[in-house]
DNA sequence: GCCAACGTTGGC
DNA sequence: GCCAACGTTGGC
């Protein structure tokens, strides 16, 4: 594993698009695009590389929950629901010559053995600087080494087999 | 379904 | 540039 990988947590509605829809993709690959927050976008833009981890969330539901590891497939490049009018995610003043959105390719990488819920990272000292856990709103945010690492033990996968 | 948190917009 | 209004997210 390169010693400057990156780590980061999306976000994803499961009723919209969850983890299992990511694995029945093929190659496991999902353009992730539609992303409509400035500091969400700038983390895509500017400092989610190719092989960075990605810890896959579903929120919204009864019980939101860590699910499994993804991994970046592709680095940052111009989201073209942008420029569509017919996508919910159409925003006029994003044009292909100035892009305004920004989006990245995820890839399937495991699924945790054990989901591992909101309620229990809230318990964990280990976390208690987590992102999610002060700022919940963000979809697209940044992770340190410490906690992916321990957030993967968590869920039942050994961080050094990744 | 409620509502708190908070990001974005737009009037001034 | 401030800030009130508004819209969205997301836990509960």
């Amino acid at each position: 594993m390169p010693s400057d990988r990156r780590f980061w947590l999306f976000k994803s509605e499961p009723g919209s698009f969850s983890f299992a829809d990511l694995k029945s993709r093929p190659g496991g690959i999902e353009p992730w695009d539609g992303v409509r927050n400035f500091q969400a976008r700038n983390f895509l833009r500017d400092q989610v590389r190719v092989g960075d981890g990605v810890l896959f969330y579903h929120s919204s539901i009864p019980r939101p929950a860590v699910v499994g590891i993804a991994r970046v497939a592709r680095a940052g490049y111009p989201d073209p629901t942008a420029w569509d009018p017919t996508s919910r995610h159409f925003d006029p003043r994003s044009t292909p010559a100035l892009p305004g959105w920004f989006m990245v390719d995820v890839q399937y990488e495991r699924t945790f053995v054990h989901e591992v819920p909101l309620d229990e990272l809230k318990h964990h000292p280990e976390l208690a600087g987590m992102v999610l856990l002060q700022r919940s709103r963000l979809s697209v945010q940044p992770v340190t080494a410490a906690e992916w690492s321990f957030i993967l033990r968590l869920g039942g996968i050994a961080p050094e087999s990744i």
